[in-house]
DNA sequence: TTGTAGGCGTTATCAT
DNA sequence: ATGATAACGCCTACAA
């Protein structure tokens, strides 16, 4: 079924079909009706292929689906998929799915991409300094948003983030009520902007509430076993934290293992309320993934759309969801 | 930059171009590397669109991306759908994405991906008993392949499971050769052909090894609280286990929990090898869902491909991952 | 083995 | 406001 089969139906031509479809406006209120009717009646749906062919357009974003890495924090990628490609289905947009295991490749990936199925627009996820996606996607004039901050200049482009300083300061003023001083954090190596935000915020914090930072964190790569390390280092110091806020879950579970038997307990709080925080009964900062996903899909359509070039940046809140370690 | 381009560039037909493409061996291989020449100098990529409209195939391929349920299981589905984008990348078909919250739902999602995008298949996650969803695609001639088989008829159409009774009954092997000999099973409500057939794994197991299970299951709805509560009624019987194997790290979860100050320890095992089984040290049955993603893409291509009408299902098994708590 | 002609379903342009 | 015509890039049939 075509669209002169629909013309046929509602005896007009095959343009009108189509100004129906495009630009209803231009359309005789009584002709748009009959036309809507012979549709509906039909169950006729327009060819992508065709429309694309015509006007050079998809329909289509793509993001990256990463091999998951420590199994831990991989499962965030799921609820940010799941809004996103909900959110595009709205817009009239569908989610295509593309894996690259390094950055030359992933670059390769846009290029058959953008060539071969007329891509959109992309959604990258994770972005660091100087990341040379970004640079060769805006090289070339195509439509993409980044869910992270460009660190480097916060204009380059369109991005979504999660305000991770704003959590671990949420984390800290948490435990400050609860009567603790001594708050150290447990964070990576500085360098990365994700982990540099999240550390600052737990400083800032301890700052504001008169309270010297120094000595009450440590850096680590991430991971379980390094969290347990780096938490036992804390409290083998002369005046050991009596609670930690810790830059992912990771690294939360590994120092609630090295604070087991501690007496009085120490109190500890993760960040991306993973579903192991939740398994564990572990206090953790939580990204609002749902909403993350969905404004990423707002700004490429409104980039897409030409509503305006490069619309304002999003700074969402995390939330501090409390369980029993702190 | 169209086909023309290249015939040009290699002062050949467009019909040539065309043919080294889709049928290089009617080519004669000097003209054929002049033009593979061109295609690589100008880096030409054919437009999906164009070959679409005139083949009626598009190379997509649909799954559903579900909303992370229970947080726990929700994670299996992205190793699954890295893996599927992965296989499908290499056999030249691209992945995408839809949602739906019911089935009535999710058959009109087909309906539209079909007459809109053309899709070639769907890839399809945990079917039950009547599925409509397999009746509306094979009515309608449409490729599909489940993860999972149908509990109905083995026959009805291509699949790719995971062998569970092999898995706990591996499991219970494992305890029965740590000297066990009373061990308990925490099962979903008979009638899922998952469950039953974990279910049945286990009993076989322990048949097979002259012990009588009765009074040694219980069945409960998934979740912590629910294995949890499940543990405990188990432990308060004449007879209690020494050893637990779980449908779910959910229910797992729940039993551990059940049994942490019990002396001597009391074993558990999961089923899933989820992020939280790692991370708790908790024993599990994993799934190989990055060789079922694969194999689901094998089998649909072969199908697309017209190699065979329904090629032969495929039951992988599952291996046991050791870890503290059996 | 290579070239020519036509059409897939849509939308843009232009005429009515 | 509506209709006729052409063109998007490709592949298939057929002719050379």
């Amino acid at each position: 079924m075509t669209i002169a089969t629909v013309a046929r139906h509602a005896r007009v031509s095959r343009q009108t079909v189509s100004n129906v479809l495009n630009a209803p406006h231009i359309v005789r209120e009584e002709t748009r009706q009959r036309v809507q009717e012979a549709i509906a009646a039909l169950g006729y749906r327009a060819s992508q292929a065709a429309r694309q062919m015509r006007t050079g357009r998809s329909r289509l974003i793509a993001v990256r689906i990463e091999p998951t890495r420590d199994g831990i924090n991989g499962s965030v990628l799921d609820r940010f998929l799941h809004g996103l490609t909900e959110t595009a289905e709205a817009a009239g947009y569908r989610t295509m799915l593309y894996t690259a295991s390094d950055t030359a490749r992933e670059i390769a990936a846009y290029d058959d991409l953008l060539s071969a199925y007329d891509l959109d627009g992309f959604v990258l996820t994770g972005t660091h300094h100087g990341d040379p996606r970004t640079a060769w996607l805006a090289e070339r004039g195509v439509a993409f948003v980044t869910f992270g901050r460009p660190w480097d200049d916060p204009e380059a482009h369109p991005w979504v983030d999660v305000d991770g300083a704003a959590g671990t300061g949420r984390a800290t003023g948490h435990l400050l009520a609860r009567g603790h001083r001594r708050i150290g954090f447990l964070g990576w190596p500085a360098g990365s902007g994700v982990g540099d935000d999240r550390r600052a915020g737990w400083r800032e914090a301890l700052r504001a509430a008169g309270i010297d930072p120094t000595g009450l964190d440590r850096e680590t790569e991430d991971g379980i076993a390094e969290g347990e390390r780096s938490m036992r280092d804390l409290l083998a110091t002369d005046a050991p934290p009596t609670a930690v806020v810790c830059a992912s879950d990771s690294l939360a579970l590994g120092a609630l293992q090295a604070v087991r038997a501690a007496d009085p307990p120490v109190a500890v709080v993760g960040f991306d309320d993973t579903p192991v925080a939740a398994a564990v009964g572990l206090t953790s900062v939580s990204q609002p993934l749902g909403d993350a996903a969905a404004r990423c899909v707002d700004l490429l359509t409104a980039v897409l759309d030409g509503d305006q070039q490069t619309p304002a940046p999003v700074l969402l809140q995390p939330s501090l969801v409390l369980r029993h370690t702190a």
